[in-house]
DNA sequence: CTTGACCCCGGACTCGGGTCCGGGGTTCAT
DNA sequence: ATGAACCCCGGACCCGAGTCCGGGGTCAAG
């Protein structure tokens, strides 16, 4: 008999059987086509789509976040239009947050050269640098 | 009375009333000094604090993640080796993700730039692309 | 001295994303 | 033809991170 069974696509796919149901129940993969004995079947291409979500999930985006364009994809009625708009959305975002990450690691690499392993966490510098996040902005409220 | 009351900390930090209470119960803030009536009453080094956590957040840390460092520092007890090591797991986990994500965002310039907006999904390139994805990948698994 | 804005608390609820359970069928090699 | 390993299903359960609720106290201004 052709093509994977849930257990295979799972491995391959690096996560759970239950995982790939669940998915499944929220739409994010199709439902496959069944043997005689009602289980799933699966081919080669639902083990790109399944290491493509689980791709997306490593990074940032939610399963909902997948699911639009997945979605539209499987029925061809969506207009391209409306996957660019996503895609800008989603660019957007990643714009906003990239240089917050640019950022913080040669900030966190630079600390962690600073520190006096023996030290009391007192005198961390990494510490004090993240005491120190309170400044640079500067409320003025009081009540 | 000095200082500043939940509302106006959480207002400062960005967040909501419960979300201050919510982490003073995980533990992220420490129970702050109240007032005779009960009120809690909060410092700048709050809202500092409240900031960073919000900060971290936003990004891809989880509570837990900030709670460590939070915690070490509160009990001056913690030495800096034991930040040293979780500075550098942080750094670590960053480095894995960074790339993909710089990678990501020209190819969904790119791809976005040549979405033809009118035509169908099926001819979208952006989700030719992620289709594409499943490729790169061999497996040679068939049961 | 009332009104409205603020605060207290504990517990319940939501939502997303899994993960586990249990009773039962299938497949396959030995 | 029997046991291990796999699959089915639905529902329960878990965790993280909030968010909402409801009954009650506080406080300042009008």
């Amino acid at each position: 008999m052709r093509g994977y069974r849930i257990g295979t696509l799972a491995k391959a796919g690096g996560v759970g059987v239950d995982t790939v149901r669940q998915y499944e129940r929220v739409g994010l993969i199709a439902p496959p086509p069944r043997t005689a004995a009602g289980y799933r079947r699966y081919g080669e291409k639902d083990v790109g789509r399944l290491r493509f979500i689980r791709r997306g999930r490593e990074l940032v985006f939610s399963l909902e976040e997948l699911a639009t364009p997945l979605e539209m994809y499987a029925s061809g009625s969506a207009r391209a239009a409306d996957v660019l708009a996503i895609t800008q959305g989603k660019i957007a975002k990643l714009r906003m947050r990239m240089p917050e990450l640019a950022d913080l690691e040669p900030a966190l690499i630079r600390l962690a050269d600073d520190c006096q392993p023996a030290s009391p966490a007192s005198e961390c510098p990494i510490l004090a640098h993240l005491d120190g996040l309170s400044q640079a902005f500067g409320p003025e409220l009081n009540d």
